[in-house]
This record gives structure tokens, C-alpha cells and sequence, in this order.
DNA sequence: ATGACCCATAAGGAGGCTTTATGCCGGACC
DNA sequence: GGTCCGGCATAAAGCCTCCTTATGGGTCAT
């Protein structure tokens, strides 16, 4: 079978020349073709004459007024001419194909509790932008996986990528009114030790009632679903099945319409936050710009 | 009406990383396609990182054993693989039609009395060579005709010029046989004064009867052909129209053949002769190489 | 005859490209 | 589970291609 995975590479002419000679075989004029390559004309005269030693054939000749292709010259420009439109064609689909699709992993409970009901004002603020939004929780390696950009939750720093905070990954108590009442109302931390402890093994959990000088020690012997994500557990939290450790900005919603209640004013807060981040690189991408621009923004709100 | 003589620079990419994104796109490798390129894995690594920066997003997914396109790399990748076919396949071809027909132009007499007879033998030695063969009386300027090779007579000095000497233009009168017995034989040079002259204004009659110690001053005034070509005036003198002032090399043939005969020994030389030239910068190339090689064989027998 | 236009050429310089050398990461193989 | 191996990334340094400036030659037009 024919070896199509190599390309001899001596039958491939200097690049640099032919896009000058493709240039020039259109104008059929050394200096206009410069003028159009933004380039001097004896860069022009330079490049083709190395094309033609390269060739072996002069490409051109020429004459007082003008020039005019040699027989060699004419075999050669129609198909460097439709090489080019092919090539610039693809590469000008290829930036736009890459302006145009933005694709976005986030942490599941941002993405549902916070990104899902928002991004319809992003869409409409960019119709050009179609948005892939994939929720993993695994965290994203921008070398491998086909991303623009993450929400992660983390220490915020990462090497090689530029990170913005989105929120304090604070966290407290909640559970719903009716779970609450059951036990005749939750009227300090340790009446929490009564219910259900959605993640008792959640570090979280720990570090609360040790801040709200509650001794704790059994929880991790409770049994438990540890889910690891906020979303579910929270949604646990709303159907009564036990209290949850939340972040309060994530369920700013839940909280205000009594789905669930926070029963403490005391936050913990490890100092993990929500973040968004993007390689250092890729800064100025009008398409990362957008989104970043307009996430902080809404965060801002 | 569309501007197609202008092409936006901004939509070429730079082609040295295209080329070498071709490569590793085939290759789904960065060494492997450094060693197709005949350079280092870190110059490829350098190239695709420009092209990335410059299409604005990551064409390759960076995974442990191999790596993959992205969505933009697979949207250019088949483009630049066709652009680059059609690219190698023209100038490919353009060499190879360079190599394959050889444009000639000689003076006249050179084609008709020494070239026309041998160049069989070239054809026969050269069969992937098509020869194109002009006569023309101007001196051919390489810079403005599509010709490989010239014959001309002269000097053979021409700045940016290579000249090999082929015959050197003696010059002798020559006539039929039968013109000469009309006068009872040529017996001295002052007979010929007594026969109509070919071409009396040729500097050449006046050398060769001072040199033969012959009164001509009134040659100039006699009518004459002036035709400035050897063959015609040959042509002229084998009808017996008159005496005519020829190259002794040319017209071998006709003087072994009886058709002309030369009636003195004395042979004129004003220094010129007869030269195959091309372009200096244009000795190596294959057909010109093949052509002076074997015209300089020949005309060493 | 002189100016305008266009291409060719030489010399000089900047920067893109390449190489060398090294590091990092993941997988494979004891 | 440590060590080796394969593959890509990165930094520093040198080269060499390519471009610019400057000038010349040749032709056509005024």
C-alpha cells in the first residue's frame, strides 16, 4: 500500500517563495506584489529568484513594461494559487471554528446551582458563541482534554494557569424546615448529632462542629453516603433525608424560598474557593475574554 | 467584481509551522515527524506551539503515549494535507516540465548546415527530452525569451554569460562548379570580381580580397543580396547565382559533395566564431548540462 | 534628452528557526 | 514500587534565511 504517512520533503518548494511568487504571478509585477505583501520589491525580486534556481526554470520573464510567466511559470501558478485559497480558507475556518465554540467543564455543583441559571444571559450577550458545558470531577488538564476553560474548586493556585475566585467555598449546616421540626426545632449545633448527617466523613463536617465546640469524633463511623458533590446532597437535604454541609452561595435560592434553612450563623471556611481557570496563554482569546469578563461580572451582582 | 488579484496576508498562516503541522498531523507524532522533516523534535514542538498561538487555540491533545488533534486540528488538517498535494504535485511537475523540453535558438546557418543534420542523434540519446529549435538573427536576451540555449556568432564575451566556442567563422568564397567553368575556371582570386558577388557588402568580401592582395574597392557599389545568412547565399551559390563568402565547417558536406567548390586556400578569420551560450547560473541544470555535453561531443569529431 | 517606472544586485542587519541540553511526566517492566 | 524508557516542553545560544536600504541599468514617455 502506498505510504501515505510521509511526504518527501524535497519535493516541496520554499514556502516563503512561493507565497511571494503566487503573489506576483496575480499582480504579474514585482512591485505590486510587494505592496500587497507589505514587503519591499527587492525582497520580491529576492524570492523569486530563488524560487527559479530551486525550479531549475526561469518563472518570469521579463519585458520592459511587464513581466509575463514562462511556460514553467504558468504550470506552476494556477495550482499554487488554488493550494493558497484551500490553505487560507482552512485557516481562517479553523480561527473562527476556534472563536466560535466555547467549551466550559465546571464542578457539577456549580454548574447546576449557580452556572445553569445564568449562562442564557451569556448566550444572548454572544449569539456567535456556542457554549459546550461539561461538568467533571476530575480536574481538567488543559494539555489533555479539549477545554477552554474550568470551574474548579481549589487552593487557587495552579501552575501555568491563571485563576480568578468566583466564591468562597464557605460552608454551614442546612436542611429543610419540616426535618427541622421533626425534632422540635434546631436550636444549637449538637441537636444537628439527632438527624442524619448527609457526607458525615466530609471534612467539612469536622471542622464545623469542632468551630462550634461540638464533639464529633463518631461521625465518621456513621454510615453515610459521602456523594462528594453539593448538588446531591443538597437535594437530599431539601427532600428531608438529613442535614447537609453547604456552601451558602451556591444555594442563595434554596435558602430565600425556605426550601432549606440555615439553622447557624457560624461558616466554616478552610479557605478553598471556587475558581475560574484557563491556561496563562490563552488570556487573550476573545472567546476566554468574553466568558471571563462575564462571569465576574455576574459574580459581581 | 471581486478583487481576485489581492489576497489578505492576515489569512495565510505561517507556513514553515504549517508544514510542519502537516507532518505531525500525518504522523500523530512530534519526533516521528521531526525525523520525517529532517530536524529536531524541539523545533517541531516550537512550530505547532506558534501555529497554536496564532490560530488561537490548541490543535494537539497532549496525551502520555501519543497525541491527538483537537477539534480545530481536525478541521485543519485534512485542508493543509490537500493544499500541500496540490503545492508538492505542481512543483513537482514544474521541475519535471522544466527538465523536459529544451528551447534552442540558433542563427540560421548553424541550424541548417550543422545542427539539423545531428540533432537526431541527441534526441536518440536524450528520449525524455523534447527539443524546441528557433532560428532567429536577433541575439537572443535570456531575461526576456523562454529559452534554455543559444547559438549565435561573435565574440564570446557576454557578462552573465557561459560561452563554449563551437566553429570558428573562417570565411573562404565558395561557388559552384559550373558557375566556375562558365568563365574557363577560377584560376586567381581577381576571376571572382568577374562573377557576380553574393552579398557584396559583407565586411568579409573586402577582408578576404585584401588579404588575397585583390583591388575591391568598388564592391560596395555592385548590387547585392545583403541577406546577412550563410545558408541563403550557400543556397544562392549552388544554383550558380554567384560567388558567395562562407564557413568552411558549415559547408562541409557541399564541398565533398561537388555541390560547392572552395577555388583558394586562403582562408579569412576576423577572430569571430560560432558559441553555444546559456545563462552561467543555469550550467548545472540537467537538460542544459545534456545539451552543450553532447554539442561539444560532437563537434570534437 | 530627461524623467519615471520597473526590476536586479550588493551589502548589511534583525529575527525567526534550529540545535543543544535538560526537565518533566506517565507508563512499563521487572 | 522503584527504575527505565519514550515522548513532549522549555531555555539558551547560534546560525542563517530573509528583509531592508541603497544603487544601478534599461526602457518607455514626455
Amino acid at each position: 500500500m502506498p505510504d501515505l504517512s510521509s511526504r518527501q520533503v524535497s519535493q516541496l518548494p520554499p514556502l516563503q517563495a512561493i507565497r511571494v511568487f503566487d503573489a506576483v504571478a496575480r499582480h504579474l509585477s514585482f512591485t505590486k506584489a510587494a505592496s500587497e505583501l507589505a514587503m519591499t520589491q527587492a525582497a520580491v525580486s529576492y524570492q523569486i529568484k530563488v524560487l527559479e534556481e530551486r525550479v531549475g526554470a526561469p518563472l518570469f520573464l521579463r519585458r520592459p513594461r511587464q513581466i509575463v510567466l514562462t511556460e514553467a511559470g504558468q504550470r506552476l501558478a494556477p495550482a499554487v494559487g488554488e493550494a493558497f485559497a484551500i490553505l487560507g480558507q482552512a485557516y481562517a475556518a479553523a480561527r473562527a471554528g476556534a472563536d466560535g465554540l466555547l467549551c466550559v467543564t465546571t464542578v457539577l455543583t456549580f454548574a447546576s446551582n449557580w452556572l445553569a441559571h445564568r449562562l442564557g444571559s451569556f448566550q444572548i450577550a454572544h449569539p456567535s458563541l456556542a457554549v459546550r458545558l461539561e461538568t467533571s470531577s476530575r480536574m481538567t488538564d488543559f494539555a489533555r482534554e479539549d477545554v477552554d476553560l474550568a470551574i474548579r474548586s481549589g487552593g487557587g493556585k495552579w501552575p501555568g494557569l491563571e485563576a480568578h475566585k468566583l466564591l468562597d467555598a464557605d460552608f454551614t449546616p442546612m436542611l429543610s424546615p419540616k426535618l427541622a421540626a421533626s425534632i422540635g426545632g434546631v436550636n444549637e449545633p449538637a441537636d444537628l448529632l439527632r438527624l442524619p448527617i448527609l457526607d458525615p466523613g466530609d471534612i467539612w463536617w469536622t471542622e464545623w462542629f469542632s468551630a462550634a465546640g461540638v464533639h464529633s469524633h463518631d461521625l465518621a463511623r456513621r454510615p453515610g453516603s459521602s456523594m462528594g458533590a453539593q448538588a446531591y446532597e443538597a437535594n437530599a437535604a431539601i427532600a428531608g433525608h438529613g442535614v447537609a454541609i453547604l456552601t451558602r452561595a451556591l444555594f442563595k435560592a434554596e435558602l430565600a424560598d425556605g426550601r432549606l434553612i440555615q439553622p447557624f450563623d457560624l461558616v466554616g471556611d478552610d479557605g478553598h474557593a471556587y475558581w475560574l481557570v484557563y491556561p496563562e496563554a490563552r488570556r487573550n482569546v476573545p472567546k476566554i475574554r468574553a466568558f471571563r469578563d462575564w462571569l465576574l461580572a455576574e459574580i459581581a451582582c
